[in-house]
DNA sequence: TTGTAAGCGTTATCAT
DNA sequence: ATGATAACGCTTACAA
């Protein structure tokens, strides 16, 4: 490997010179700029970006955590921050905790001890609260959280307006014509579903409507218990429900249509993050997008700033066919 | 930041023992590691990576280049990859090119100039060939291609048997009592294209049937085209297609669906990728998965054990209903 | 405008 | 078993 020292020997400068003149320092005769630029090209020359971190004390790569990158979610959310780091001239380097504690401070590890730049992080269920992150990051690498936050550590966060978005969703179904709405309402202990809920809860109260405590189910967000939770909400008289996923939505519409109802006349449903296979499957189901790549892009915003707040990112009511009863002015893809 | 030097001053050594102690070296008394090891502790030293590595010449870091991490084939690739990898003490950088030969030859020289390890690469389609990749990483970076593969470059590389796959999922449809199978068979400049178009002939053959090259359609791998392609393909009297990819298998359903058509009744569709939604949709689509996670696991072992082979990975027939009339095996998930 | 020299934190090669 | 020293490749005061 062709080192500045090299490019300096055959030029009869030293090496400083030649750093000097490849960082575009203005204390460089113009001359021998080019010559340098020049012979560095005919060495093939590339920057050892490894010493060049080690003196400067500082790296151009910054650490994404996630729970997984498979999950559409955060890969987009991924790409989003990426779009915006590659052009500041930072690289990004990706772990993922598979949802545990052990892998997160592994992960947490890593790119501490590689100096990183600073971390974007979406944490794991496995975590309960924050402090390995507080411990392990110190207040030397700055921090973005985005998604699923701890509110009680300092710096900059990113999070959707989920109580407002789920207020759309649950008058938009009220506005179709629903009038016994339920709601698959996931995990208290995340603060993205108690919000939601809330805004479902708010939605209903807005509109003269009763909240029937009875047709909320908690710690639904798998297909298979979004079906088991819309049983009995068929049973206790719902004709919609708001779900505050998509998986737990699929298994409610395939529960309605066990029951032999018909989506939407008979049953209206509206899930939450726009999974692709949302506006694929027949009939396609309206969902409350997370805008994930917006969320990434202002994740890496902020750490660019320095800026400490927290971002609110909007989300976007999807309305397609399973809770458009009255209009249906987003048919299925299927023709 | 704490180093080696402020343990080794805490003790009175020098900065030497105490690397030597906690790089597990067998020259340093047991007593003196322990009181190492417990000062470390103590004092909450990590050890620095960039330097370590710099003095080592090596790094921890093995780079990723995939098209665009959202395609769940790459994001499950990835995964594999990092499940091997990170097993093994490695950590995984991730660059997307989003298709574009600029793009990829800027990852290239990122990953090359943090003096990576190695590479695991899916080129993208804007690469018409592999020169840059060899020009970039050298003969010092060690490469691993994965799914889309230059066979003219050295080193390593992961594929899938397209052939054996096309030619098991053709067999199915004809077994399936499907008479008249065209193909929509995608790009030919991509080797794993081509070999699919291989093995779905081949199919055709050895049951006694005749390709007929005007039911053959060429570049045609989006949900539009693969809509526009089957329309021609039904007016010219097919049964069933073959379809090298999952988009463009679902815009054949949508199109055989805007023709009355019954499926799989009347007509037979087989997608590949097993992308998440043919699972979802309705009906439910089979498809010819690729195992991305069991490809990246094997790219990610070819770097750790530098065998320079191709290792074709099986590909996995998913049958579902769109291809079966006959058996029905794997019902939707709607109940 | 260029050179000198020190140092980022670690590890490897000597020597002791 | 430990210490002294140099070196990995680069950047940056400071000096000239």
């Amino acid at each position: 490997m062709v080192t500045i020292s090299d490019i300096a020997a055959a030029l009869g400068v030293t090496p400083s010179t030649v750093s000097r003149a490849l960082s575009g320092s203005p204390r460089v005769k113009e001359e021998t700029r080019l010559a340098v630029e020049q012979m560095a090209a005919a060495l093939g020359y590339e920057r050892n970006i490894v010493a060049s971190n080690l003196r400067k004390g500082k790296s151009d790569i910054v650490g994404i955590i996630v729970p997984r990158i498979h999950r559409e979610f955060f890969s987009n959310a991924i790409g989003g921050a990426e779009s915006i780091l590659n052009a500041a001239g930072y690289n990004v380097l990706i772990c993922q905790t598979h949802e545990q504690f052990d892998a997160e401070v592994k992960a947490l590890r890593t790119l501490r001890n590689n100096r990183v730049a600073g971390v974007l992080m979406s944490h794991a269920i496995g975590s309960m609260d924050g402090s390995h992150i507080l411990e392990i990051l110190g207040d030397r690498i700055p921090l973005v959280q985005f998604d699923r936050v701890f509110s009680e550590l300092p710096g900059a966060k990113v999070i959707n307006n989920n109580a407002e978005g789920a207020y759309q969703a649950t008058k938009h179904l009220i506005e179709q014509g629903y009038r016994h709405i339920g709601t698959l309402a996931g995990y208290m202990n995340s603060e993205a579903y108690a919000a939601r809920l809330d805004g479902y809860r708010k939605a209903l109260m807005g509109s003269g409507l009763s909240v029937d405590e009875s047709i909320v189910f908690y710690d639904t967000i798998l297909r298979e218990t979004g079906f088991d939770a819309a049983m009995k909400a068929l049973e206790a008289g719902c004709d919609a429900l708001y779900c505050a996923g998509d998986f737990c939505a699929l298994g409610a519409i395939q529960a309605a249509r066990s029951r032999g109802l018909r989506i939407p006349e008979d049953f209206g449903v509206v899930g939450t993050a726009d999974e692709s296979f949302t506006a694929l499957m027949s009939p396609a189901m309206s969902s409350l997008a997370l805008n994930p790549f917006e969320m990434g892009r202002q994740a890496a915003r902020a750490f660019l700033t320095g800026e400490e707040g927290t971002v609110v990112v909007p989300m976007e009511l999807k309305e397609r066919e399973s809770s458009c009863k009255t209009t249906n002015n987003n048919p299925t893809l299927y023709a």
